[in-house]
DNA sequence: TATATTGCGTAACATGCGTTATGTCCTGTA
DNA sequence: TACAGGACATAACGCATGTTACGCAATATA
């Protein structure tokens, strides 16, 4: 039952909890997370954490600096490699949510209950949040939107992807993609897409545009 | 600090319960919600609880019967009275969002988060999420849209008023108000609205539709 | 080789939880 | 007026939680 393990191969430093907390926090939210289960699925025991925290706290506080990073930055590197053309940003946006590969959205979902009974949590979602919107509002006007117009689609834009992702959708991978050219159409006013009629040529002029970075 | 009350003051009823569980879960997230909150929250101990339900779980179960009807009923008895013209109901739908008296949207946010950690809240949401879907579905095809262009702007609305309600945005009335034209322009194609150029304007289209019924 | 420090494991504490057993007052009925 | 049952309050049980005190082995240092 002892198993203590030798020193060289454990290696509990604070990304080893931080990523648990992670996994625990996407897979169950805020109220599933204990630190006895934490320390279970590391193979650790609460001693052990105390060792790197102060606290509790001083973890998910930690969790929250992590989720801030991690979800944001892939959508910054994006449009800025995407140049100054705003279709083309808005295509590098896309792409980015349907890879589903650095940006988690069931990572978003966790921090939004989390943030209603937290208001560190909130404080921190909102700001993160506050910044996303500008980011589609710029994209907005790189396409030639003005004034409320702009304004509003970036809202239409972001507070669509929030509620898709919180809704937990289960559509089929083909009907998702098969409706992205008339989500262009009616967020960005463009008909462009449309002539993609099969979900293989949706998602290859997408990986056809990963490519060329 | 006994304090018993006379009988026919107290009236632990089983509404009693579920309305003080409603507005703990809508304050504090259903992680917030805890029997001896709630009884003290009524002036009474746990021991009352259990006259009017078996366990907790009944209550909760309760809670979620009271939700689906409370935040569904509204919309459907609007469209309903709205007649069979689409561009109507788009109209009743959204003074029912607007007003935020029947209607509560931080009810929906708490449900949402309590999905993410019960399976039969989970079931119940998906259940009601596809019917409002179905609802907003029919309201396009009023519309004169047609196939997947009607399915994707039921999605976009409904995602949309999804997320603008899970970001809790703390726009001005005003500000809100003024958006709503360009939200009917993007996701109805109808440029009717933008006529309509001050707060007031809006508010009073929404409210002299009211009187109609 | 002796010692100090790092890196944990172990066990206990206080607290809050849902639930239950039991006691007790109030009210309706005869 | 006596009694039965409804409508609670009270107190305790078992359990899970964050936190802390303490012990001990592995490593670094001298």
């Amino acid at each position: 039952m002892a198993e203590r393990k030798p020193r060289k191969d454990r290696n509990l430093d604070k990304a080893s909890w931080i990523a648990a907390a992670r996994k625990m926090l996407i897979e169950k939210g805020i109220a599933g997370i204990s630190l006895r289960q934490l320390a279970e699925e590391l193979g650790a025991t609460t001693g052990a954490f105390y060792w790197q925290f102060a606290n509790l706290e001083e973890l998910l506080e930690d969790v929250r600096q992590d989720w801030a990073q991690r979800n944001t930055a892939p959508f910054t590197r994006a449009i800025e490699a995407a140049g100054d053309d705003g279709w083309e940003q808005y295509l590098a946006y896309v792409g980015v949510l349907l890879k589903e590969e650095e940006y988690i959205p069931q990572y978003d979902n966790a921090i939004r209950d989390w943030a209603h009974s937290s208001k560190r949590t909130a404080e921190v979602l909102k700001e993160i949040e506050t910044l996303r919107i500008q980011q589609l509002h710029q994209v907005f006007l790189a396409m030639g939107f003005t004034g409320r117009a702009a304004q509003v689609r970036a809202y239409v834009t972001y507070f669509h992807q929030t509620g898709y992702n919180a809704m937990q959708v289960s559509e089929p991978r083909e009907e998702r993609l098969l409706n992205i050219p008339y989500y262009a159409e009616v967020l960005a006013d463009r008909a462009d897409l449309l002539d993609l009629q099969t979900a293989e040529a949706v998602s290859e002029h997408f990986a056809a545009r990963d490519s060329e970075t």
